[in-house]
Parts: structure tokens; C-alpha cells; sequence
DNA sequence: GTCTATAGCTAGATAGAC
DNA sequence: GTCTATCTAGCTATAGAC
């Protein structure tokens, strides 16, 4: 038994870089190991299901982070609204460095990925609206007003993030995550 | 010279489906002959330059398509604003089918794609953003928030192609395309 | 203008040495 | 646990028959 060149935990976040810039078939195994360091037969070690599961390894280590650093936040009870919201802005503007990263639920949203992950993308979507909305009701609005809320919250990160990559504008996510603040705390 | 087998105009229109779906790397040349009813070695006659030039023509067909029935038509002079928006998001709905569609900008913005054809992707987004704003003047709006409604259509849209696509929601985004409509009628 | 055949390469995946 | 070597299938692209 030699020792792991990388860690599971770093070789997860390296391969996340690739795949959410490059999608399910734009990413090789090659590409997905190089930047761990290792070829990629040495992938079939840690995934012995192959791409498919490597990258459900990734897929799911994401959303993990997103369920702890924004649903979980925005649902948590006893704590202060505004102080909720403000957190996982933060935790969104970092998860997606400031616009200038991908969100892996899109880029593996193409036909190919979504055959293979497209439902517990849309079910991870739904736990982003369900977070959201808990934090409208948490600020006293009415359930359809926090509905549409939270709905357009996730409109402006999705479509913020799209314009920021492509026009290479990362002021642009900023002042998107800045009106989905303002649209909360009813400026 | 044997007839052609389907038009250029007919192909051109078949790839896009491909493309917009599959983006840059997941649609191979034998997916793209093959709604054209060809076999893939006939597109190298119809596209000397190959893969590259292919797709750069279907993307110019797109940006046309989207200059002359939403851009062109936000810029018109002396015609009504009002009809010009009805026009132009009536355009933006087929173009995109409701929201089943993708846009073939997005699907042309992962890496690969991005690295090809970035630039003039880019150069059209800011043409929708100029046109946007020239019809938010026409409405009697200040320069600043004719270009912030310009820019907050393009991400709404955007944002919901997005959505409507992971959820398989089409009504969202017809409710998307009504919040545009409604941000620019001040209701 | 379209086709078959094929070149040259890279993809995902596997076997087995160390 | 990682590696080299290799398999098969698919890719882009080209040559040449019809």
C-alpha cells in the first residue's frame, strides 16, 4: 500500500475545478487526473464505478457544502434574518468565487449530465427554493410573496452567473448578489 | 453534383438543436450529420473548415435570427415601445420555445467553446444589452436605469433557461419572460 | 453532393507490475 | 496506491468512388 498522493478531500476540490468549467464531456479522465497529480488509471482505484461515479463523488461533495453553507443557514431557527441572508450570500459569493466559477448544477445540466444527474439536480434546486423561502416566511413575508422570492433568487444567481462568465464581468455577479440582498430587506 | 439531400438553411436549423443541447464537445459530427439525414464525412463538403467553422456558422445563423427579430426590433424608430417589447419578448419566447430550448450562447460558453467562440458570444450579449436599454430610453427611463433593466432582462432570462431546464418547469419561464415585461411597464 | 473506407488520435476502461 | 501497457470504441478529418 503506497501513500495517497492527495487526499480524497483535495482530489474532490481539484476535480470540481475542471468539471464545472468543462462539463461532463468536456472533462477527461486525463483532465481530471492530472490535476490531482495522477494518471488516470489511478482513478479507477479511488472510483471503481469510472467517470460516472467519480464525478457523482463530486456532484455530491457540492452539494454537501451548499446544504450546510446556504440551506441549512437559511433555515436554521433562533437565529436573525438578516443575519442568515448576509451569511449565505457570503457562502454563495465564495462557493462561486465572486462569479468567476461555474455552478456544477449547470455545467452538468447539458444533455449529457443530465440524463445521468438531472434529477437530484432538480431536487437540489428545490431545496435551494425551500431554503430561500423559509428565510421570506422567517421575514415575515406571505408564503407566495416568499415563494417568489426565493424563485427569483436563484434566477439571478444562475442567470448572473452565465453573464459574469461571459462577459468576463465579475462586478456584474456582485451587484447580482447585492439586489437579491436588497430584494429581501425590501430596498 | 447530386441534388443536396437537405437544404443549408434546413440543416443549419437541425444542428442548432443539437448544439444548443449538447454544446460544443458533447455533439460529434456523426450526431450533427445525422439529423440532417448525412453521413458526417458529407459536412466537410459543406464546411470545408470542419467542426470549427460549423459551428460557427450555426452560431451566426442564431445571432442573425436573434438581431433582426429582437435587436433590430428594440432599436426600430417610430414605432411604439410598448409594441416593440410585446414584438421583441414574443421573439425571445419561440427563439427559445417557451424555455425548453437553451440558448446556444450558454451552451457555447463551457471551455471549449468559450475558447472558440467567447468573443463574438460576448460582443452579442452586449448588443441585447444596448438594445434593451435603447428601448428602456424610449420609455422615458434615466440612462442608469435603462441600463439596469436591460441588464436585469438579459440575466432573467438567462437565469430562467436555467431553471426551466433543471426543473422542466416551462411555465416558469413564461412567468420569467411576464416579470420582464412587467419591470419595463412599471406595474 | 454524398457516400464508403480509413487514417490517426483520444476517449473510457482494464490487467497486472511494483 | 500508483503506475505502464493495452484494449475497444468513438472522435475529427481525409481520400477517393460514384
Amino acid at each position: 500500500m503506497r501513500p495517497q498522493k492527495i487526499s480524497d478531500q483535495q482530489l474532490t476540490e481539484n476535480m470540481l475545478v475542471v468539471l464545472r468549467a468543462r462539463g461532463y464531456e468536456g472533462s477527461s479522465l486525463n483532465d481530471l487526473a492530472m490535476v490531482g497529480g495522477l494518471k488516470k488509471a489511478s482513478l479507477y482505484h479511488r472510483y471503481p464505478g469510472g467517470k460516472e461515479t467519480l464525478v457523482q463523488s463530486v456532484l455530491d461533495h457540492y452539494t454537501s457544502w451548499l446544504q450546510e453553507n446556504v440551506f441549512e443557514v437559511l433555515t436554521a431557527k433562533k437565529k436573525k434574518p438578516k443575519k442568515k441572508l448576509s451569511t449565505a450570500l457570503q457562502s454563495i459569493s465564495d462557493i462561486y468565487q465572486e462569479g468567476s466559477a461555474n455552478c456544477l448544477y449547470r455545467a452538468l445540466s447539458m444533455e449529457s449530465g443530465k440524463a445521468l444527474y438531472g434529477a437530484q439536480i432538480s431536487k437540489n434546486c428545490v431545496d435551494w427554493l425551500e431554503a430561500f423561502e423559509s428565510l421570506g416566511k422567517d421575514l415575515g413575508l406571505k408564503k407566495k410573496k416568499a415563494k417568489q422570492l426565493a424563485l427569483h433568487s436563484l434566477i439571478m444567481i444562475q442567470g448572473g452567473l452565465v453573464l459574469c462568465n461571459i462577459l468576463d464581468d465579475q462586478q456584474l455577479f456582485k451587484e447580482t448578489v447585492e439586489d437579491i440582498r436588497k430584494s429581501y430587506l425590501g430596498k
